[in-house]
DNA sequence: ATTATAACTGACAACCTGTCATTTGTCAAC
DNA sequence: GTTGACAAATGACAGGTTGTCAGTTATAAT
């Protein structure tokens, strides 16, 4: 979170700084992204800059968070409008989202965000991949519907993932282990009572 | 990869290296990691370095190659030794890893990946959290079977945002567009046949 | 006009990475 | 034993980074 002093500047200052580093987020990966260029273009000086924000982190969370507003109200108005139910609710989220992705409505720096994301999952699923390709020829299908496989496969091992990550961190294994038990037949019986 | 000169040291170099770039990877995250550090642990000059590796990532890549192919090998066994049915196999998997923790069998490094992982994942999951308690009170529970909320609700998210980082991707937004109503229904309705 | 407070500045120390001209080591051939 | 050729190792260097802080400037209030 930006400090006081940030918030004293008049409006035009603060967005001079956000346009600048919206730009810089949108150019660059996170990693490479340099204050430097930051200060530069908004036309201030180092040390401002770090009485504003304790570092890279605090003005990527800041920029984050005005634009997560805007989000969270739209998924709970569609949800709202779609009587609470799952299903149809995240079926019209993506539609949304597509709409306004080909209207150019989407912002840069939201696209830049998906698209940091992309490189985020790539490192954790193209293993992923690599296992399922290692593997499917030895999962049986009997069971199962016919739907997308390699999907299902990233899912329970995203769930696999996330199960041992609770562990290394958790004390009551017996309590983590129970609610991954708990999801896998989530995923295996879903989450709706009774078929359409 | 490293270069062929890596795999020209001796046994012993090659592995004081790769010890010594383990436990930096262990000690602090990713970005900090510091191939100074590393150097001077394995004492090794800061050329032949990067006579061995292109940089960072790519070091780290090798070391990560090195414990896939066990990794790999192992879910392989379990699932054939499941006859394919992947329920079973993910919760055998589950246990194994856990009674590995237990047993502290489970290498210092896995482990760190592991919660390298889980800090990666929170800078993602907790927007999602947040999101989840904003709109949880108006999702209707008519249809839904008891189950963990938060937990199908991420997994709904998490579809979500890949279907749209596809979409941003793609050329073929209605081909992605089928696939995510696709895994809707299959979050929906499980992937099994029939109940157990 | 004086003072107190808030905001701003840029030089600085302490790091980092990747490069490259040069030195050192090794081994085959003469 | 000497030479030459190639592979490997070196560390100083250029050009970057971040975060700090003592000093300066602006603003407002008495």
């Amino acid at each position: 979170m930006p400090s006081q002093t940030f918030f004293n500047l008049d409006i035009g200052k603060q967005e001079k700084l956000l346009e600048a580093a919206k730009k810089e987020f949108c150019t660059v990966p996170y990693t490479e992204v340099s204050i430097n260029k930051i200060i530069q273009a908004a036309e201030i000086s180092r040390g401002s800059f770090y009485t504003y924000f304790i570092d890279k982190n605090d003005l990527f969370s800041y920029i984050l968070e005005l634009n997560k507003k805007v989000l969270n109200e739209m998924t709970r108005e569609v949800i709202v409008s779609c009587d609470g139910d799952m299903r149809e609710s995240f079926l019209q989220l993506f539609d949304i989202f597509i709409q306004r992705i080909e209207a150019n409505q989407l912002s840069r720096f939201l696209k830049n965000i998906f698209l940091y994301f992309s490189i985020y999952k790539e490192k954790f699923e193209r293993p992923s991949h690599d296992l399922f390709l290692y593997v499917k020829d030895f999962i049986s299908l009997k069971n199962l519907k016919s739907s997308d496989l390699e999907f299902v496969f990233h899912l329970f091992m995203h769930n696999l993932l996330f199960g041992i990550t609770e562990a290394v961190k958790s004390a009551n294994i017996s309590f983590v282990r129970e609610q991954y038990r708990g999801k896998v037949d989530i995923l295996c019986y879903g989450i709706y009572k009774e078929e359409k």
